[in-house]
DNA sequence: AATGAATGAGTGTTCATTCAT
DNA sequence: TATGAATGAACACTCATTCAT
């Protein structure tokens, strides 16, 4: 019995690998034909040419199309999630924990331009359920900035403000690079929006006494 | 000659009012629908129905969906442009102003959360052409906060900030009311998020020796 | 107002009527077809192209194909029906009118065994509302026969058989002819069919003292 | 040589009966599916599910999907008359004999309806060689009851009918418990049908001088 | 100006069949 | 012998667009 196991086991393991490389070589395909034009303008059959596999097999793998823009939305949240925690440098002082965490977030986004702006379109196309996980998805993603501004408060660097509202705003002025690109980009470089917002932003909370603490971040607003 | 102009010219003033009218009949009918669906999940039919007329008809007044699309876009930005200028209340203090104009385009938002949403779904599928008079209307739209900034600084209210960054970080996060609506309504009122993020965004810019003004703005972030 | 009317409702009529034209078109195309090969083998481009139109104008006509081959078969029952109750000829013997209208059913499902074929396939394939509309297309069409013999009983020329079951056979093995269509007709021409069904089939039901008079119908089994 | 064909030869047996086991059991998957909802209607995929093997292996015992609705269809044909045959009591008297028969007929079908509507559905959908399988099996059905009538007819018992006629009709009345079971079964019950269809087609049979003999099988149609 | 019948290319999806393992 | 991943042609159905009336 134990032989028998032995050797079925790794078998199903086998067939469990080749099963996921096959979800991801249909999901490698979709995901940048939806960035490009959105989901309702990509047919299965688009996919399945890019992918190199034929229609019927993707449907092997997600049960509908509605299933596969699921997947795909989820990926890119998820893999966006991915790099910015990964992007994250440790810190100890946690306005700077801040600075550096908006910082990764805005380098990611401007590397995924096109996985932002699928977010927004997909978010309202998906149902009640899929609208869930992106919101969870979401909500984990702002999670170390979150805590950071937490931290921040409680060691009196910032004034008292609300971590939820400050957190979210972050988050949605750095998508704004993805999402009014066609305004920032002909007015400035990446750089200097960065330095900028940060600049702006980050000027809001800091308590007048700690200032000076942060002039390379805050610029001429000290 | 002079006869005949006198008679055809009104004729054709008759005709053109009553081609506008059929257009914003036309229109008046898409947008709800494009609104609560996005485009590509409305079909011409359904449009025809919804505005009682026929569907020949409409090819009568837009070349083609993507045409009807883009003007029903436009035409959603142009209103939101409208009732934002309008809701702008005259007001001498520079500061006031921004704040006042922040408000007005929260409220107008806050009514009208699914144009702002279509707003951002369809203009990724616009043509180039489209996307122009998307980005004209946007900027068009920023101007009376972006000028009350430039005001406020020029008589040394607000430390030396980039008006255009700070006028669209102003209109992102009004948008933000719509976009991640799931996230703040359930965290909050209107009335909590809109000074919240008054007094969050505007602490950052008014100057130290200017804030005692301004203490009904700031609330604890003086 | 009348004008009005009187030129309205002729327009309405019309276009009724062609409306009705073009559901006979494409019923008259999809009937053949469904006969000959029933109708999960009868693409809706087949019927189309046998009507010579699109594909997208029978669905103009009718919502689904499920719906189409309801209509088919409802409308091939119907004409049998109307064909049967067409064949009949009046009479004033019960019995004779019995045997008349045995006659004419199997006549007109000689010339129609296909049609009967296809009720006998499709009748299964149908949901609850259309096998409803089925059954009572076949009782009303059993209805003649059913009175004449429940007529020839209470006159006391036949025994007291169960009309129900008597009229429900001659039926029955009137379809036989269609049905069965392989055995029998190898074995005997049409009128020995006829001529021996219904000796058969009457000889059990006439009373012994009326015999006499029907000898023209019992031949040797008098 | 000798001993090489003797190590062969069960090997040849034990691998045809394992083959023969197969076959059962994919049509033993195949015939309540395809009963229920007709050939077209399911699926090779849902039958290799049913059966517990791949569908790959129903491909090596049946080249084609058609081939396998051909089994499916003479398996019951087939079943049906081996049931009959067993079902047929040693009778005597021939006319007892018809009507033993006849009540054999009738109770095989009122278990197996399904299979009775199968063969008609399918018999249609056959190609040529696959219908005459089907008319064989048929013929060799009815046999039992037409050497009977035959037999009756030989010996005076009854009328000089031609069996080959009236014993079709048996057959096909008692069909139509199956075709007809909507008409019937809200009517009466199977032993009020078995019953008066009984004394309804041997009534018509039985030559007068015999009658007192068989009162027990025509009931008020003496 | 207005209608809506008509088109047909295109969609998502299914499934009989094959074949490398 | 047995598997089930893979194929791709076919299907029912939709819808932007045209055009005779």
């Amino acid at each position: 019995m134990l032989r028998h196991d032995a050797a079925i086991v790794p078998q199903e393991a086998a067939r469990a690998a080749r099963s996921d490389a096959r979800r991801r070589q249909i999901l490698g395909a979709a995901v940048p034909l939806m960035e490009r034009s959105g989901s309702p303008a990509v047919s299965m059959q688009a996919i399945a040419d890019e992918a190199g596999v034929s229609v019927g097999l993707i449907y092997r793998y997600f049960a509908s199309k509605q299933e596969l823009v699921q997947a795909v939305t989820e990926g890119v949240l998820d893999e966006m999630r991915r790099l910015l925690a990964e992007a994250l440098e440790p810190e100890q002082d946690p306005v700077r924990q801040i600075a550096g965490a908006f910082a990764a977030y805005c380098t990611v986004i401007r590397e995924h331009r096109q996985a932002v702006m699928l977010t927004y379109r997909e978010a309202n196309t998906l149902g009640e359920a899929g609208r869930g996980v992106v919101k969870d998805l979401e909500i984990r993603t702002v999670e170390p900035l979150r805590s950071a501004v937490d931290a921040a408060v409680e060691q009196g660097l910032l004034r008292p403000i609300d971590a939820g509202i400050f957190s979210y705003d972050l988050l949605t002025v750095a998508h704004s690079w993805a999402l009014k690109h066609w305004y920032f980009a002909p007015r400035m470089t990446f750089e200097e929006f960065l330095r900028g917002q940060t600049a702006l932003l980050l000027s809001t909370a800091i308590l007048p006494e700690h200032r000076d603490r942060y002039t390379d971040l805050l610029g001429d607003l000290v």
